[in-house]
RNA sequence: UGGGGCGUCGCCAAGUCGGUAAGGCACGGGAUUUUGAUUCCCGCAUUCCUAGGUUCGAGUCCUAGCGCCCCAGCCA
């Protein structure tokens, strides 16, 4: 677990619809004045940014009206699923700066979910059918057309309660038998045309293991699981709204709150949670522009090797934007700048760009770093001269204190600060002119040694009298520039990232394209850099920002043990170079 | 042509008893600045998908359209 400190400024207390809807319950005195909330990731990839908008919300919720928030892994289809999954998406959810009240999984409620089966077939609400799957898909009817009653519809009571134990028994083949609720095969609404309920699948499950080999579907246990957990606010995405009706009808026939002899399994294994009756809502999912967020792209992306794995910075999940650099709080800060509705929307990239920035610019230790280097010698200070220069880490928080940069004749300065044919406009070191050198004072360009075409070495003087203290500290110049000093600097490699999508939507496929038509020729340069020695021993995943550059972390995994290596999270705002495009 | 949703500034998003369009981001302009960063000012929807209607008054109510998204897994 990290050491992020929660949020940090107290923001205002949301009131989108969701925020809105619980203070009415709270209001109302539903479910005792309490509020639980659940997370609920199916372990079959990665976090990405758009389940961080869950959680924050799931989270969130729960925090802003004292409530409690569960993190269960939906882990009802053993073939799709991996433990390994489940130790990323743990370690996601508080790297985000959450903690969850409790970690279940909808497989410990297997047991809850047979014996509401059984109850339903009871009730005469739900029978084992022997279609095939095509068979059923026939019967559903389509869009415009009703469908049609399955031929086992009418089974009876002792007859299905015989075939469901068998079921479970497994004396039928996988696939050969479902139980299905009896709903209406008439209904516009398509999933209440008598959705399946448990299917047949012989393979062990992660959790377990060979203990069952008929499975409950998504719509029929994720109401259950919510129930028996005393979860009081369901919230979940926009495509589920029509899986609503669903989700109540198993809950009114079922009626966990009163039926207590359903949850005893539970009790009996020291599992004692408030049973309640849950209400879903549902909010739209947050897209970025820029970028994919489809599992099975992400996988793609992964498996293609288009990307360098998971956690690479270019990818949009939650462990990429780790490594990238991004702080947790950023990523909190996206999601309650973009709001909860239930608009369909994408918001812009260069808004988590600037959340990114905000946070790191309060929070990130100054200093300094060439990227692109070439040699300035000042000519009028001893060769030998070597001095430690006081810079503060944060110029508007002195609690940041200070730190000593050793400055010597022989510095690193970037390219393009030096201009030998300048441009208008250009405020930085020209032939014969003068531009600050931050924290040493004004040096003049006297002259330029080149090497072919190439500038190789610029040598300037120092005025004395402008060095901080001096008599003339205070004289203007256009432009101050960041350095190095070429005998103490540290070498560095720096990953440059940048959008992985050149388009804003990669997910367009007029034309027949797909998104790797869309990928970006450059999202990551990796340059040799000079950095100051502070630098080489920064603890890896810390973040700094490059004065005049932009914000870099230690990379997490390969930076330390002798390599200095640092990746670029976002550039400061450059209106410089926005003014000359 | 079934059902469920959604349409307010370039991007998000408030607007909840109808009372005369919040806020953020972006953008433009200016000030401060030893980061062309940050910060700070100022500007930025006579108009709410369209067309009618009700009303003294409509983004909010009514009617008819239009557009976009989701649903026909024994996936979640």
């Amino acid at each position: 677990m990290s050491a992020e400190a929660p949020a940090s400024p107290a923001p205002a207390a949301p009131n989108h619809f969701i925020a809105q809807q619980i203070r009415a319950d709270l209001a109302a005195g539903k479910h005792g004045g309490r509020v639980a909330t659940r997370f609920p990731p199916e372990p079959n990839g990665y976090l990405h940014l758009g389940h961080g908008k869950s959680i924050c919300l799931n989270f969130g919720m729960a925090q802003e009206f004292g409530g409690s928030c569960n993190l269960r892994f939906d882990d009802t289809n053993p073939v799709k699923e991996e433990l390994e999954y489940v130790e990323a998406i743990k370690a996601d959810v508080h790297w985000l700066g959450f903690e969850w009240k409790r970690l279940l999984h909808a497989s410990d409620y297997f047991e809850v979910f047979y014996l509401c089966a059984e109850k339903l077939i009871r009730l005469g609400r739900a029978f084992v059918c022997d279609l095939t799957a095509d068979e059923v898909r026939e019967h559903r009817g389509t869009l415009t057309e009703p469908g049609r009653n399955s031929p086992y519809r009418e089974r009876s009571v002792e007859e299905n309660l015989d075939l469901f134990r068998r079921m479970r028994a497994g004396e039928f083949a996988d696939g050969s038998r479902t139980l299905r609720a009896k709903i209406d095969m008439t209904s516009p609404n398509i999933n209440l045309r008598d959705p399946a309920i448990y299917r047949i699948r012989k393979v062990p499950h992660q959790n377990t293991g060979d203990a069952w080999c008929i499975y409950p579907m998504y719509d029929y246990a994720h109401c259950i699981s919510d129930a028996v957990e005393g979860i009081t606010h369901s919230l979940c995405t926009l495509e589920f709204e029509d899986h609503r009706p669903l989700y109540d009808w198993f809950l009114d026939q079922l009626d966990l709150v009163s039926d207590t002899s359903l949850t005893q399994p539970l009790r009996d294994r020291g599992l004692e949670m408030p049973v309640s009756r849950p209400q879903q809502i549902e909010f739209a999912r947050g897209n970025l522009d820029y970028t994919v967020m489809s599992k099975r792209k992400l996988i793609a992306l992964v498996t293609e090797g288009i990307v360098a794995g998971w956690d690479d910075p270019r990818m949009p999940t939650l462990s990429g934007a780790r490594r990238r650099g991004f702080p947790p709080a950023a990523i909190r800060l996206f999601w309650e700048r973009m709001g909860i509705s239930k608009q369909i929307a994408t918001i812009e990239y260069s808004v988590l760009e600037g959340c990114v920035r905000e946070v790191l610019d309060a929070s990130a230790p100054r200093r300094f770093g060439v990227l692109d280097p070439i040699k300035l010698v000042i000519t009028n200070l001893p060769a030998g001269h070597d001095e430690a220069l006081s810079f503060p880490n944060h110029p508007k928080d002195e609690s940041f204190g200070t730190r000593q940069v050793p400055f010597s004749p022989e510095l690193w300065i970037e390219r393009e600060d030096f201009m030998e044919m300048p441009v208008k406009g250009f405020h930085r070191l020209v032939p014969g002119g003068e531009v600050r050198l931050r924290g040493v004072g004004i040096v003049r360009c006297v002259d330029v040694v080149k090497d072919g075409d190439a500038v190789s070495e610029l040598r300037c003087t120092l005025d004395l009298d402008s060095r901080p203290g001096g008599p003339a500290a205070d004289r203007k110049v256009k432009g101050t520039i960041h350095w190095v000093s070429a005998r103490h600097a540290v070498a560095a490699e720096v990953r440059l990232y940048d959008r992985l999508f050149a388009v804003a939507d990669p997910d367009d496929d007029t034309g027949g394209k797909t998104y790797r038509d869309h990928l970006a020729a450059d999202s990551k340069r990796i340059v040799s850099a000079w950095v100051e020695p502070s630098l080489g021993d920064a603890e890896p995943e810390s973040r700094f920002q490059f004065e005049r550059l932009g914000y870099f972390v230690a990379d997490r995994h390969d930076h330390g043990g002798g390599r200095v290596v640092y990746n670029r999270a976002v550039t400061l705002r450059d209106s410089y170079a926005k003014a000359a495009k």
